[in-house]
DNA sequence: TACGATGATTGATC
DNA sequence: GATCAATCATCGTA
């Protein structure tokens, strides 16, 4: 009895069991029903026991004497049995995990940015988004989309080639525990729900780290929208016609250079930029001009002389037909622009 | 590459 | 909500 009391927490450390789950025979004996299971079972211990002592040929042939021992296996199913109803249920209540709610937001974004799933139409989707957002012309809409695009596809080659290596990775890596546990299982008492929890744990290790793929590519994504959403390093002078327009209008009504949304919607159709844009250069103009009125004097003057030429040709020709013509907005008015802002 | 010009943004004011 | 004033970020040029 001391004997076998000193085999079996022998046997703890080989199988990985505790001593109190090791401490009942009877229940060994209740499992199975066995004819003379101790004595049968003291022999197997013992001999688990001796292979430490034995050398690699010796403890090999002896391990496979032992495989092939008729109360092997159900030595093996009861162990394995006292081993699930300690161990695995402890660990059991904490392997189900619910979703993690943060990968599931990174894999929506992914998604929603056209880097994950299907390749053309989301990433298109994602581009025309931001196209339409920047607010850009036709023309610079579609530079801008397909500079973007070639951004984002770039972005979702990387993404799906790490993605390719850490899911090779991941089944190889796998592949190579369930080997080694269908090995070790000859000898170790590991069911195959063990096997598949312990492949369940890796899978966990390696969706953490695909996490911080996701996570980073989410970021990369983050930072190219910005960059094309950010009207600021989109920005374009104004063509020449464009700023003629402008400084024709403003020169024309110094005295009050302030358009009616009427005439800021003219304005920006004649110019082909939006009333915003409009209101940007009017406002602009004024705190630059009153700034500096001796800089700008001599453009007011150009555009004052080229008011007063339109208005001699328009004076020439109404005289031609006998009537009297005025500028549409009383003639090129003097500077009187005050440097404090008021008329 | 430095620097002025210029379009856009932001916070304050009326 | 429109405008002012300051500032930022980019463009164009010498």
């Amino acid at each position: 009895m001391e004997d076998q009391a000193r085999l079996m927490s022998g046997l703890v450390g080989l199988s990985g069991l505790s001593q109190g789950d090791m401490g009942d025979h009877d229940a060994l004996r209740k499992h199975h029903n066995l004819g003379q299971p101790q004595q049968d079972i003291g022999d197997i211990l013992q001999q688990i026991m001796a292979i430490t002592d034995e050398s690699l040929d010796e403890a090999q042939a002896r391990k496979h004497a032992l495989n092939c021992h008729r109360m092997k296996p159900a030595l093996f199913s009861v162990l394995c049995e006292i081993k699930e109803k300690t161990v695995l249920s402890i660990r059991g209540i904490q392997d189900e995990d619910p979703p993690d709610p943060q990968i599931m937001r990174l894999d929506n974004m992914l998604l929603a940015e056209g880097v994950s799933g299907p390749e053309k139409g989301a990433a298109s989707a994602a581009a025309a988004a931001v196209a339409a957002a920047a607010g850009g012309s036709p023309n610079e809409g579609s530079i801008e989309h397909s500079d973007y695009r070639a951004k984002l596809a770039q972005i979702r080659q990387i993404f799906h080639s790490e993605l390719e290596k850490y899911e090779q990775a991941c089944s190889e890596f796998t592949n190579h525990v369930m080997n080694l546990l269908r090995e070790q299982s000859r000898t170790r008492p590991i069911s195959p729900k063990e096997i598949e929890r312990m492949v369940g744990i890796i899978h966990r290790k390696f969706s953490s780290i695909q996490m911080q793929l996701k996570q980073s590519t989410c970021e990369a994504v983050m930072i190219l929208r910005s960059r094309f959403l950010d009207a600021r390093r989109k920005r374009r002078n104004f063509n020449k016609q464009a700023t003629e327009v402008l400084n024709e209008y403003f020169y024309s009504h110094l005295a009050n250079p302030y358009p009616s949304e009427e005439a800021k919607e003219e304005l920006a159709k004649k110019c082909a930029i939006t009333v915003s844009q409009v209101s940007n250069w009017f406002g602009n103009k004024r705190i630059r001009y009153k700034k500096n009125i001796g800089k700008f004097q001599e453009e007011a003057n150009l555009y004052a002389m080229k008011t007063a030429v339109d208005a001699a040709s328009v004076s020439s020709q109404a005289s031609q037909a006998n009537s009297p013509g005025t500028p549409n907005s009383g003639g090129y008015p003097a500077p009187c622009y005050t440097p404090d802002g008021r008329l």
